[in-house]
This record gives structure tokens, sequence and C-alpha cells, in this order.
DNA sequence: CAAGATACGGAACCGTGGTTCCGTTTGTCA
DNA sequence: TGACAAACGGAACCACGGTTCCGTATCTTG
């Protein structure tokens, strides 16, 4: 039944069948930070050759370590979910008591601008498949308890929308990144989203 | 200088060098119908293959029409524009004197559903190439002039931020248009983009 | 109705990019 | 250090899909 022990920190593997040699663990790792470029420039279009190359590696070494895109975009998409999960749990322990709605919105922003500062490889999160988005789903559940924390804590304070709700994130978040992504045809001029940002959580507090 | 002229409602062509043959007038209609249902269906990854199929016609047929895809996706972006401008138009001229506010977030709530009833093909509008969206941009700006109506006569009645600004709509839109579209990467549920939009009037209007 | 221009059909072409395969290299362990 | 498994490199393979080409069919005009 549980097994939520699985996915710790970095490896996300099984780690049973006797560990990698070295010289792998370190590709390994060099194949994942290459993958980050390359996806933060062309995003789900990125092309696993660039891949390899960024690497410094040929294309069988990265096969080997991800049977295909789909997990290697995967794989990406878990270590965001990570990170947010971790800030998540910062802002909830050390800002919420004090000032609910303050943590809800410093870490809604503060996730916002992550995800500009990194837009194509982002919204991979919403156009990856559902095999690769699996190796992030239990990851990504964490993210959404530490979520709900920070709601249900503005909302116990009456300072946010009783109706606001952490399925409601992936939607706003998408929205956002959609926007950030997106420039004017004509001009090439980005999107104010920030503008939108505003508007929005204007519209989810409560004073 | 002002040739405001050009663009009527169906042609959008020079319609100067010899008029098409009856059967090719006949035809490049029926490519129309046909991408606006195979990009409906399937975005911009639509295949002319299919289109062409849809259309009961060769390839040969769709390309000497169109240039190419991105062509026939610009005329299928220009139509988009024609009707949401005539609908803004409708809402400016019938709502607004009476309920500025009203009028405004009526059109924005039709224009939302008309996307979510047809979201693949809309977010085209958003990835389309320059090119392609050259032969929408004249059409854009009127849909924007009856935006602009709008809203300007919602802000002086008062009745919405004074900051917000018709530059504003792309990034709304294509921030629904997003949330529409994907989906729940386990479920497949979609997501509840309805919900955004009323926290974003919520955060636009002023009481 | 004949001639010529216009338009059509769809098979073939070609670039792109993910994936595989296998000969070679490197790390590990006794 | 020698032997074997593990890992690497990258050329070749293959599917896919936009675009082109040209022989054929259809419309228009005198």
């Amino acid at each position: 039944m549980a097994r939520t022990e699985t996915s710790r920190l970095e490896p996300s593997q099984d780690a049973v069948e006797r560990p990698l040699r070295a010289d792998a663990r370190r590709n390994r790792e060099r194949v994942i930070e290459a993958a980050a470029e390359v996806f933060a420039e062309h995003g789900a279009g990125a092309q696993m050759d660039d891949v390899a190359k960024r690497a410094g590696l040929g294309m069988g070494t990265v096969y080997r370590h991800f049977k295909d895109k789909d997990a290697l975009a995967g794989e990406l998409v878990r270590r965001h979910f990570e990170l947010l999960a971790q800030r998540a749990q910062h802002w909830r322990e050390t800002v919420s008591p004090d000032d609910p709605w303050g943590a809800f919105e410093g870490f809604v922003r503060e996730a916002t601008e992550r995800m500009a500062g990194d837009v194509a490889q982002q919204r991979m999160i919403w156009t990856i498949s559902p095999e690769g988005f699996a190796v992030a789903a239990s990851t990504r559940d964490r993210l959404a308890e530490h979520g709900q924390a920070l709601i249900a804590a503005a909302q116990d304070a009456g300072q946010m929308r009783a109706d606001f709700s952490v399925a409601d994130m992936p939607t706003l978040m998408c929205a956002l990144g959609s926007a950030m992504q997106v420039v004017d045809p004509e001009t090439g001029a980005p999107r104010d989203w920030q503008r939108l940002l505003d508007f929005v959580l204007d519209g989810i507090r409560r004073h």
C-alpha cells in the first residue's frame, strides 16, 4: 500500500540494482544539467541532439540514462516540483503564522517570478505526456500539500475568498506561464503578466 | 495614409486581377471550412493532408489557394477577429450606454465562452508566425478599437480599475485559453478556467 | 464548340528529429 | 594487471509531415 518513502531528493531511482559506475553517475548528472539548459531555451521543441552536444556526450549515453525524451522531460519537471515544494514549505513555516495572506502571496509571487526566468522549460509541465509526468507525480503531491496548507491558513484568517482552492493553482500558474511565453506577434514585446497576476490576487484577497 | 476600407467581411483579397474561376471560388471556401474543422480538432498540429481530405480536394488545390500552412492559419485567425470585432461592436452599441460594466463583462464572457468551444483552433492566435498573423492584423486593430471603447466606458462610469487597459485583454485571453486547453496529466480532467475568470473580473471591477 | 488558360489531384520529394545499433572505450574487481 | 561487464559515441535508420511538380480535367471566352 503506502509507499511514500520513495523519491527523496536527488536520485529518484530504485538504487537496488548495483550502483551506477562512477562515470555513469557523473554523466547522468551532466545530461540533466544540459537538458535543463536546452529545454530552457527551446522548451518542448528542444532536440536530443543538442542535449547530447551540450553535455559533451553522445546520443547513446543520453538514451542509456533516459528511456526517451519524455522521461528526460519528466525528470526536469520533477525537479521543478521539488524546488517549489521546498519553497512552499519555507513560506508556510516561516511566514504563515504571523501573516497568512502574506505567505500565500509571497509564495505565489516567488513561484511566478521563477517561472518567468525559465518560461520555456516550465511550460513543459503542461505539455508533457502522462508517462513523462508520472515520474513527477509524488513530488507534485507533496507540493500540493504545502499549497493546501498556505491556502487554508489564509482562509481561516478571513483574508482569502473561501471558494479558492488548491486545484485553482495549476490553472493559475498555467495561465500565467502561457501569458509569459507568448509575445506580441507584431512587436515581439512580452505580455504584461504581472498586471494579470495583480488582478487575480486582488480578486482572491479579502480585506 | 489611412486605408481602412480594405478587408471587408469575406474576401480579404485584392480582387483586382481577374476574378477566380467559379469552381476555384467554391473550393477556396471548402478549404477554409475544412481547415476550421481540422484545426479545431488538432490545433497547430493539424495536418495539411487532413485538411485536403476533409475538403474532398487534393493537396495541390489547398496549396493553390494558400501559400503555406501559415497563410491558411492566418486566414482562420482573421475570421476569429472578424467575428469578435462584430460582437464587441454589438455589446458596445447595445448595452454600453446603460450598463458599461455589464457590456464589458458580457463581451468578455461571450468571447471566452466561444473560445472554450473551439480551444485548439483559437490557441493558434498565440502560436502563429508573424507572417501568418499579418493577414489578420488590420482586423485585429478593429477589434482593439471596440475593446478600447468598452473599457473606457466602464472606467468613465467608475466601474473598473483605472489601470486596466486594452493591452491586458490579449494577455487575459491567452492565459484563459491556455488554461482551457490544458488538462490534468493524471485524470485528464479539464481545468476550471471559469473560476479563474471570476477571480480576474472581480479584481478588475470597482463597485 | 474549340482553344487556351486556369485549376485540380496526389504521388513523390525532402528536411527534420527521435531512436536504435553495434563496435570501441573505460571502470571495477579479484 | 587482466578480464569482463558496464558505459560510451555517433552514424544510420525510420517515420512523419510540409511542400512541390506535372500530367490531367474543367471552366471561360470568342
